[in-house]
DNA sequence: CTCATTTTTATGTATAGACATAATAAAGTT
DNA sequence: AACTTTATTATGTCTATACATAAAAATGAG
């Protein structure tokens, strides 16, 4: 399964001449780097060269190359060439799914339920939050996601209604309103703030943890064309781990 | 600036015919998608088809759509074509920088000091933690970063000896074992989990906290060639935010 | 020596053409 | 109708070629 090249010369003569396609270069590249064969810093090969030890063409290796850009693994400049990056600055990716698919997919049974609504102007520490207007009308949900019964998640969310007005009349009382925003304003731009606090009387009330408890918090602000759409505070309950893998 | 098509047409007799590069394509498609133009589960238009409605080949389309595709807006499908993905799972992106350059971007003074620092067989819960075999060796270090002469992260770290021999007669007086590690073995796995925990009365002290307070915890475990060569737990004092695009 | 100009070069991007591959759709068989 | 086989088709990938572009290196002027 494993192709592997043992010197840099074109092919040996025992071993199949197995086209490399560009996943191989990047394999075969990535590998040597990890090896320390090629270290921190080190000037590659030029993607003509590299063509010619894996026999390929050079747009083959160039994809390769890109990926490896992408993937923070190495650094082009033109002319400048290929570097090793000196500081492996490697970037960890990780899905934010629905609540809902989230704990139905640890098996759990899901069950969402409202707490409150209204409709008011944006109160001040709100209006600089998302940069509104004065007194843009907003929608104030709070709601509660449980897994199996147990309290899962406190989400406390603002939606600006200048930006999506048909939120105003939305029924929330069974689909919660991000999992309802999704479908509405889908492909949007949003920043998360991850931190720790202490469970307050309402928090420690609907997680059913005691005041003063730590608490994971999530904060999410969320654009859509320029505009901020909806600002929410994800509370989970002690114990709750975000996973990511890189 | 910006290159808007209007019509599915190929070019209007007035607008100049710019080329379409796979930036341009990538941009308008998305854009469409943005729109609702095409909205969740829409089937695209084949590649062939694209690459006539915006005067450029198959293969520049190809990429435009490769990235799309990487990017989690559209799936694609051999035969099937591409849709619009029906739950955007989009995914967030972030890096994790060196403590030291962290603190130096955001301006302030970094500063690092050792706390202590041992080599012993691995305890119980931390083979089981790093799928050690018993009594491995380890390297424990506990070390704390300061920005501007406060508290900023308390790092409680187990090193491997087996994977890393070097590491056990390495200087972290000076420079902290991640920034060692980094050096040593680079482009390793990891896996983070991020929480929220109290502050037990070491991690209040180092930190200047008081008992109880709440902690954002990340936990990291990191492997290099299967084997798992580092377990870290990374306390950071309350206020702590950590950031995420997407 | 210093500075501005030209040359060189590695990567960036686009193209037409070719074949591979997976999966659907169509046709044929029982 | 249910099943098998075949054809079709959209994407996946590779190639050779071409030109663009940024930046280093070489060159020349003062």
């Amino acid at each position: 399964m494993n192709k592997i090249i043992m010197s840099s010369h074109k092919t040996t003569s025992t071993a199949a001449p197995e086209k490399f396609g560009f996943r191989d270069v990047k394999r075969e590249v990535f590998e040597r780097i990890r090896n320390n064969k090629w270290g921190p810093g080190t000037q590659l090969p030029g993607e003509v060269e590299l063509a010619s030890t894996f026999g390929c063409s050079r747009a083959t290796v160039n994809r390769a190359m890109q990926e490896l850009s992408d993937d923070g693994i190495i650094e082009r400049r033109r002319k400048g060439g290929s570097h090793v990056k000196l500081a492996p600055i490697r970037q960890v990716k990780f899905e934010i799914p629905l609540v809902r698919v989230e704990v139905e997919s640890r098996g759990s049974e899901y069950r969402y339920q409202l707490i409150s609504s209204e409709v008011m102007a944006a109160p001040h520490w709100l209006q600089v939050r998302m940069d509104l207007q004065v007194a843009s009308p907003v929608r104030h949900v709070r709601c509660l996601h449980s897994a199996d019964g147990a309290p899962y998640q406190y989400e406390d969310r603002w939606i600006n209604l200048f930006a999506v007005p048909r939120a105003e009349d939305a029924n929330f009382s069974k689909i919660g309103p991000n999992e309802w925003l999704v479908n509405e304003v889908p492909y949007t731009n949003a920043e998360v703030r991850f931190g720790a606090t202490n469970a307050d009387h309402t928090i420690s009330q609907h997680l059913k943890t005691i005041d003063g408890d730590p608490i994971f918090l999530a904060e999410r602000s969320t654009w859509h064309a320029g505009v901020q759409v909806t600002f929410v505070r994800l509370y989970f309950p002690r114990g709750y781990q975000m996973i990511a893998k890189y």
